[in-house]
DNA sequence: GGCTCATGTAAAGATCGTTCACATGAGCTG
DNA sequence: CAGCTCATGTGAACGATCTTTACATGAGCC
């Protein structure tokens, strides 16, 4: 045995204390380098300064530990956004995008999360409990495509709430995926992911008959003004920045 | 020795033959059940007859073959794609969501080549052939996009086209990778992927101005034949079929 | 026929996931 | 405080995988 192994247990006595914590934060931790896949039970345990049969007296196997993690995952996921929804203020186009950006922006910085949460294969129906707070989150955006379908302009299309969640969601998830993490991001793009998906939601917006004219496209005349907010009439601030989402089209 | 392992040698004599296409078809098959992470190296060679050690004749090591995999998937992806766009005909639009529908289909027809390419974390950007196939299957949706954007109706927000090739195919992975594979096809939906896809396009589509009114939401009448390629439309139609592509709102 | 080299084999080392019998010690009970 | 118990950690061991190494085979070519 190592002298490094006895100097730790000295200072930590036979048992540890907070294993199953040490364990799922030395799992982050090693996925956030490695990827879920390359991710090892043993290397874990190692960093944790404990045998490699430690681990299974907290879970019942290496998947569970995936599993647990992308559950927190997902509960940190559904808080970071619902504070970027904020209960659709100050205005629901506003607050909508900023869910976007909250999404990739978890994307970003965590990973770790990320990884097990999506591309572990970890089998999100198989633990209620993880199916559960998986779709928690999910109804954040839902919540948001409700109050965004409620005011979808008359006259337009509507489409159910569900299914505008659904679409945001592929969206975030498509970029996040493709542009934003690991190795994918590396492909070179001509703009950042975040600008990325915030045209794109805007395009889509724009499609629902939402006005998005706070970015005037290009030089050409301001697209027909509807009226902010359809029914109610607080809403989408009419000012914008030059330039539009996408940039001077050339 | 098992007996098995005689009778094959026995019938095919020491040297394989083709050992290499062997393994590569073996490996898909595997892929295919259990995913690119539950794939085995030595499952391959057992598949294909031969010792532990035979495909590393062939093959660096495991994630080799999983990048041979990965970059054949992106040749045949390529050419779906390019049958789908099919040049743009009969117009644009039609051509445009025939992509899209042939991107989910590939996911869906080809979980094993889909798995290697976009969630076996294989580094695309660490071989350069595979990084160049994937481009070259990239540069169809890219080159539809191109098409499309120079049609944009005048008046209308024209981003660029990479802009645009990026946001169809963020939304066409972030459509597969969420519901049309694996488990995640398990979250319950209330419509088919390709629905959730097209119906996702089509508001995208006419958030940059474009005439979606064809296609009656059901299963009713004939599309009407739009003028295909309507340059000189005006953006958004006020009318409209009842319902749209995402059926009649409740 | 004989040489050569690509191709396959067997054996072995390193690492993992997992299980099992056993050790330790924290906390309760009396 | 003594003793008991049970959660928690240890070591050893099994089978599987990945990978390397030395050796075997035989197809193609002179």
């Amino acid at each position: 045995m190592s002298w490094r192994k006895e100097q730790r247990r000295a200072e930590r006595g036979y048992h540890h204390g907070n294993l199953k914590e040490a364990l799922l934060q030395a799992a982050l931790g090693l996925i956030a380098e490695k990827g879920a896949a390359g991710f090892t039970f043993a290397d874990a345990a190692r960093m944790a300064g404990v045998s490699a049969a430690a681990p299974y007296r907290h879970f019942r196997d290496r998947d569970e530990l995936l599993s647990s993690i992308a559950q927190r995952g997902f509960e940190q996921f559904e808080q970071r956004l619902a504070a970027a929804w904020d209960d659709g203020r100050p205005d629901t186009v506003t607050a909508f995008e900023r869910v976007g950006k909250a999404y990739l922006a978890f994307a970003r910085e965590e990973p770790a999360f990320y990884n097990a949460m999506f591309e572990s294969g970890v089998p999100v129906d198989a633990n209620p409990a993880l199916q559960a707070a998986s779709e928690r989150a999910f109804n954040i955006i839902r919540a948001a495509a409700e109050r965004l379908a409620a005011l979808t302009p008359p006259g337009t299309p509507r489409p159910p709430a569900m299914m505008m969640a659904l679409h945001i969601w592929s969206m975030a998830h498509g970029v996040a995926s493709l542009f934003s993490r690991g190795d994918a991001a590396r492909r070179k793009l001509p703009m950042s992911p975040d600008e990325l998906l915030e045209a794109e939601v805007l395009i889509y917006l724009r499609g629902l008959g939402f006005p998005t004219d706070r970015r005037p496209a290009g030089k050409g005349a301001e697209p027909p003004p509807v009226p902010p907010e359809a029914p109610s009439g607080s809403g989408v601030p009419p000012g914008g920045t030059p330039g539009g989402p996408w940039g001077k089209p050339k």
